[in-house]
DNA sequence: GTTGTTGCAAATTGTTTGCACTGGT
DNA sequence: ACCAGTGCAAACAATTTGCAACAAC
């Protein structure tokens, strides 16, 4: 890969820059560099953070508002077939994005749904506890992990998302 | 319903007996306990593990096909509300069910889709440093780990599942 | 000019809801 | 008899797919 990367988190990486790169490994592959694409990659490159389809798609809309759903779909699909983005499963917003840098780990309130980071080494002793005693490969930050955030728990009567119980 | 539950190995819990100590709890609430009720409780007694929504459905249409789908979601949220049963979030079945027993961690294979039982102890460290330093209260139960089964490793060409790359 | 991609619309999948009726206690 | 609970059909949300038109290379 490339040289500089603060990696701190907060370098919500130059739209353009990945673009360039993306595209870069599309042709590598026979691939193309689609207006879609564009667009998704760079509301990607924004948000520093994931996104739930949802808000990609909202995103996507008012960068070019000709890019339809399910394009945006297969984009996300083809850009995580490249290793360019992943993806985390969240019961609320249903699956989230974000451009692939280094590895963490999702927790996601079940009371108002917030998705924060956690660092990916937390589940290294039991990735490697399972795998021995298990023969279970963990992919731990493939699914977001569930519980009670900070907030929700100090202030039970604060705003529920919209979910019940999940 | 024909009664030959004489011919399992292990000990699923006696789904008559199930069914007696729930009707109680849902006296106790003023609920009834009801055909529909019965049938899930049944089913869910007699499989030993965790079933997707999808096998209850087919299970219970089997031992009442009268009971509607409806009616079934409606009747796990009932007893799930009464604690009897308790749901897992699994990726490719959706949500999975089985009877309250023990805590225990849930680990889905992405490939082939199987869920196998994990240990609820394995993540108490995790958890607790996850609540000292980021002031999560983690529901490590909750929603099933990713990653890829024994089997699945061992054997890359065989039957993966339905679904892709989940 | 290829052919990878897109837009659209319709199909899926999994689950929920409104409502009149039925059955448990 | 009363009302929790049910059956049914239709609504739902999130995502996927078939296909003809289109646009990168």
């Amino acid at each position: 890969m490339t040289s500089d990367e603060a990696t701190s988190g907060h370098t919500p990486d130059d739209a353009a820059t990945t673009v360039a790169r993306v595209r870069a490994m599309l042709r590598a592959r026979g691939e193309r560099m689609t207006r879609p694409r564009r667009a998704v990659l760079t509301v990607l490159s924004r948000a520093d953070g994931h996104l739930g389809a949802e808000e990609i798609l909202g995103a996507v809309a008012q960068e070019d508002p000709t890019v339809h759903r399910a394009t945006v779909y297969r984009t996300l699909e083809a850009l995580a077939a490249l290793g360019v983005v992943q993806h985390v499963h969240v019961r609320r917003t249903g699956t989230a994005y974000h451009l692939a840098r280094e590895a963490h780990l999702h927790a996601e309130c079940q009371r108002c749904g917030v998705v924060q980071d956690l660092p990916a080494a937390l589940l290294d002793d039991v990735a490697r506890v399972v795998d021995r005693e298990h023969g279970f490969a963990l992919a731990a930050t493939h699914v977001a992990l569930s519980g009670v955030c900070r907030q929700c728990r100090t202030d039970p009567t604060g705003p529920a998302g919209p979910a019940g119980h999940r």
